[in-house]
DNA sequence: TTCGCGATGGCCT
DNA sequence: GGCCATCGCGAAA
């Protein structure tokens, strides 16, 4: 019984979104193999008012996914070498996504031979990226299809304590939007 | 432990 | 032409 996520959960408040989706399954599917990925790390950007959103500029060829129904994935290339997974939120016509930064592998099949296992630590957008064999390819994924590249709901939410929120990474052009807490991990206080 | 830097290409001005 | 939601390496401290 799979738990995909339902468009419903994406159509929410960016923040709520961001925080709700720690803990959550990241599932790809790709040649052959699975990956089962809990989300650790997100950030969240949200509307042309935040100057750290790639939409703060408006609505272009490469933004306009942003604008767009909520569930689908905004992968765009950075520093001409690695991707970034993000998924679109909120309503249409206001631009949000939820940029995956981390995530820990709970499986992997098949097992033997994988160069990913379970209990690694895929930490950075762009290093999940590139082991999960995410790119542009898969721009404007529908996410609540359940095929390809998917998430599911959590077997248990991360309580509370275990939630860290913090100051978003490599945006310091972005003035005072760089103070926004809008970066949250699992951070487990054991 | 922190800092500086190069790789590399698409997007926006 | 400049900048960038990154990463890993090597040097400095």
């Amino acid at each position: 019984m799979r738990k995909v996520l339902p468009r419903k959960f994406y159509s929410r408040n960016t923040l709520k979104v961001a925080r709700d989706l720690l803990g959550c399954f990241l599932i790809r599917e790709c040649r052959g193999k699975i990956w089962r990925a809990m989300i650790t790390e997100t950030e969240a950007y949200r509307g042309e008012d935040d100057l750290a959103c790639h939409a703060s500029r408006g609505k272009t060829s490469r933004t306009e996914v942003m604008y767009g129904e909520p569930g689908h994935t905004y992968v765009y290339m950075i520093y001409g070498m690695y991707y970034c997974l993000n998924i679109v939120t909120e309503q249409k016509d206001f631009p949000a996504a939820v940029l995956i930064r981390g995530v820990k592998i709970i499986s992997s099949s098949p097992a033997r031979g994988e160069e990913l296992e379970e209990g690694w630590e895929l930490n950075g957008p762009g290093k999940l990226c590139k082991f999960l064999h995410i790119d542009r390819k898969l721009n404007k994924w529908d996410l609540t299809k359940g095929k390809k590249l998917w998430i599911e709901k959590p077997t248990q939410n991360p309580a509370k304590r275990d939630i860290v929120a913090g100051r978003r990474i490599g945006i310091d052009y972005a003035q005072h939007c760089r103070e926004y807490l809008w970066r949250f991990q699992i951070d487990y206080q054991d």
